[in-house]
RNA sequence: GGAGGGGUGCCGGAGUGGUUAAUCGGAGCAGACUGUAAAUCUGCCGCCCUAAGGGCUACGCAGGUUCGAAUCCUGCCCCCUCCA
């Protein structure tokens, strides 16, 4: 429960006596708790947020426990307001079935890829009545859904509220029950979602599981949650120096959060680096050692060691990284067109914007007129560190 | 069914006839600085043209009025709220 967060002490405690009942429970039965988180699948790609839970599964895992990672295909379709018509519902439902099929290679990277069950929730929520919907509904009020903050606010507002959204916590609630799960782990966001999952295990007859919320984790930018939509993201498919460089640009506030969410730093020691911070150590050194931390988690040390050694060149001193992409000229070409044709920028005013703003050189000497013409062996630097070698 | 509100650039959101490629904020990019791809400051931020300057496209869609429209008129499409 290390981390873990609530908003409210009271469920908490509830929990952990909960969840430590359940354990000797477990235990006496001779059986492994069933785990589970569950993710819609909005955009294609796990990312570190995602990554906070997928590591508690994976610690349950390691305990032996029964872990299933839930790809919401069926609860995806209820979320999105756009599926009207059936013709774009068609293509959503492959869609779906694409980006499912990476998030599962994704998760693998964190949970253990033999051990772990992977499921699709459209399987039983595709099969329930209206009649099942309906006797589901009637375990709710609509005032219990007002209290929560996000549709309070939406309805004080006068926003649109779907009745679908009030829908979409039974879905969830049912996954629970379709598992038949001990513990179900998520973000604090979810507790209401995790919390009908008990209700409605409850109504089936079940023991109710244990909810287990941690906190969302902010993105790149320091103030928003990690998500796609806002492209304040670190995917774990990214390339390791990649994801090390995105965690060297995370704000300085969100190093301790970080290293408490993702990474196997105890207490004590969380509580050193707090304090050195404090003390004006520069936030660099342990930025570092976070991001070098989260690259091995995903691609092992020496991707670690070479991320690292990339970084303290590239970044830091500034030199030119070992590989540099290389493109064929066949005569001169104008530097703008060749930006933009490399790809170096998107297009050709950009080119030109960038190299009035004096941000590029050819071989180390800055650019200045417009119409400059570019030969072979050449190494274009555009910005701090987008490059290019004609050749 | 009735009443009202609205569709603007990547996003949010101004603008109600001309100096508006369109205030502002966010995102993004660049430069300076630094402790780093943090923070801060400054600049840029539709596309095309060998770029001084010029051209083209753009404010839901289609027409119209006007020297001139995101702004006015007509029709259409879409969205939201409330009442029933």
């Amino acid at each position: 429960m290390q981390c873990s967060e609530f908003g409210d002490l009271q469920i908490k405690e509830m929990m952990t006596s909960e969840l430590r009942q359940k354990l000797t429970e477990a235990q006496a039965e001779g059986r492994p708790l069933r785990v589970y988180c569950g993710y819609d699948v909005t955009a294609p790609d796990i990312h570190l947020g995602h990554m906070v839970i997928l590591r508690k599964m994976r610690q349950f895992q390691d305990f032996g426990h029964e872990v299933t990672f839930l790809i919401g295909t069926f609860t995806t379709l209820i979320g999105d307001p756009s599926d009207r018509d059936e013709a774009r519902k068609i293509a959503l439902e492959e869609d779906i079935r694409k980006n499912a099929q990476t998030y599962a290679d994704q998760a693998l990277k964190i949970l253990d890829p033999v051990k772990t069950k992977i499921r699709y929730n459209y399987e039983w929520l595709s099969k329930l009545t209206f009649a099942d919907v309906i006797s589901m509904a009637s375990c709710f009020t609509v005032q219990q859904f007002l209290v929560r903050d996000r549709l309070r606010n939406r309805y004080d507002k006068n926003d649109p509220i779907w009745l679908r959204e009030l829908l979409y916590p039974l879905a969830q609630g049912y996954d629970a029950v379709s598992l038949q799960a001990d513990v179900q782990i998520g973000a604090t966001e979810q507790l209401f979602n995790l919390m009908a999952g008990r209700k409605l295990q409850e109504v089936y007859g079940q023991k109710p599981q244990v909810c287990i919320t941690y906190p969302v984790l902010v993105g790149t930018d320091g103030v928003q949650r990690m998500s796609k939509t806002t492209g304040n993201y670190i995917g774990v498919d990214e390339p390791p120096e990649q994801i090390y460089g995105k965690v060297m640009s995370i704000r300085d506030e969100a190093i301790i959060p970080y290293f408490e969410l993702l990474t196997d730093v105890p207490e004590s020691e969380l509580r050193g680096m707090k304090k050195q911070l404090d003390s004006g150590v520069n936030p660099m050194m342990l930025k570092k050692r976070l991001a070098r931390d989260i690259v091995n988690q995903l691609y092992g040390k020496k991707s670690a060691d070479e991320a690292e050694e990339h970084f303290e060149k590239v970044v830091q001193k500034k030199e030119e990284p070992d590989e540099i992409e290389e493109y064929t000229l066949i005569n001169d070409m104008f530097l703008s067109q060749l930006m933009t044709q490399a790809g170096l920028c998107s297009s050709r005013s950009e080119a030109v914007r960038l190299i009035k703003q004096g941000a590029v050189t050819i071989n180390g000497q800055k650019v200045s007129g417009i119409n400059h013409l570019v030969s072979r062996g050449a190494t274009i630097k555009v910005g701090k560190r987008r490059y290019l070698k004609t050749t």
